[in-house]
DNA sequence: TAGATTGTTAATCGATTAACAATC
DNA sequence: TAGATTGTTAATCGATTAACAATC
């Protein structure tokens, strides 16, 4: 993939929410500017990316929602479904278990998995726990496609690994350490801790220029 | 701030953290090429990186850890505290309230906050809750410097409203909605689900082409 | 010394923005 | 028509990488 299409795919997910409200709304036309306004870039931005897309509007009436919409929909194959499994079920893989409940229809966690024997073969907010001894098989034979990691740092690497071997072809990891995965694999990283130490940096770096 | 230092902040902050284990365990130098490794990007960047942070080495021997960290820190400001509030005690702001107990000792969360009296002045994971009425004016009394959004995406906009009404200068942000804040102060946006849904993206992509 | 690494400049690469004719 | 917006190219901007002399 080129390099720039992680961040254009991330435009376009936000593209498609509003055009998704305004499509309810009933409005039949979305202009440049209120999707720029709406994601937080330029407007000329919006157009590349839809240029891109081959999603074409014309002058003063601006894109018709409705081709808008199937036109993104068939490129993010919106009908498709996407089977995800949790490994660590502590405080945040709960919360992202109870938040998904039904929340996303074209993504579904379908198992989540913990070391802790005592949690195993339990169910929280309607996803099954197994222990972490059965991810391999289970995400082979379900042919899953997207893993999440939430647990602590120094596993990470070993479940990523696991995952991987399983034939996972993209992985979520929150766990605070950078894990190496092959070119094959897409890799997103969310560190909550980084983000929140890089913002208490510039708050205190503003405070301290006033 | 340069555009650029928030990506070279996250480095820092990461290079910090392979030296600080080192210097840990007694380590003297280390390479461009190890802190590459750790934070995954190449030599060269980090070279670029240090240069700007005028942190200096010496061929063969690498980088000395003591002045490093030193340098770094100061840089940093690692012995600052900062304070912080946290906005939403659902799923997700527990999972932070309960993580941060003591791992990281130059940020505080101070206080919650959540709009249901249920759960005001309680504590949980040693934080106190409040209602969510009290929120601006113990912002402005506490002088807190940074605000973690875990409500809903219907409320986010208003609560950043207040907080930075409050005097806050860093706001970081779960909620699934991008909001609006002045220049002055610093904006991290987190969007769980948004991540989740682009590794599927991808991984379904990925997984097509083979 | 030989070899590896730093410091630093230049080159590359790519994303974002500006600009403007065409268009409704 | 007048005015605003699209489609598209060119310009800008900035981050990353390459390259290599200096250095230990």
């Amino acid at each position: 993939m080129r390099k720039s299409e992680n961040k254009a795919i991330e435009r376009l997910l936000k593209y498609l929410e509003y055009v998704k409200n305004k499509k309810a709304e009933g409005q039949n036309y979305v202009f440049s500017h209120e999707l720029a306004d709406f994601v937080g870039v330029t407007p000329a931005q919006v157009r590349q990316d839809l240029m891109d897309f081959k999603i074409e509007g014309t002058p003063q009436k601006g894109y018709p929602v409705e081709s808008f919409f199937d036109e993104v929909c068939s490129h993010l194959k919106c009908d498709s479904r996407t089977k995800i499994v949790l490994v660590g079920v502590g405080n945040l893989g709960k919360a992202i278990l109870s938040y998904f409940v039904k929340r996303k229809p074209n993504l579904e966690i379908v198992a989540a998995f913990d070391s802790d024997q005592e949690k195993s073969d339990r169910i929280y907010s309607g996803t099954k726990i197994l222990n972490v001894s059965e991810l391999y098989n289970f995400v082979k034979k379900e042919r899953v496609k997207v893993g999440i990691i939430t647990t602590p740092a120094d596993s990470a690497q070993d479940i990523a690994d696991i995952l991987i071997k399983a034939g996972i072809r993209g992985i979520v990891n929150f766990a605070p350490i950078t894990i190496k995965v092959p070119e094959s694999v897409f890799l997103e990283q969310i560190d909550i801790t980084l983000s929140i130490e890089k913002t208490a940096y510039f708050a205190e770096k503003i405070a301290g220029e006033k």
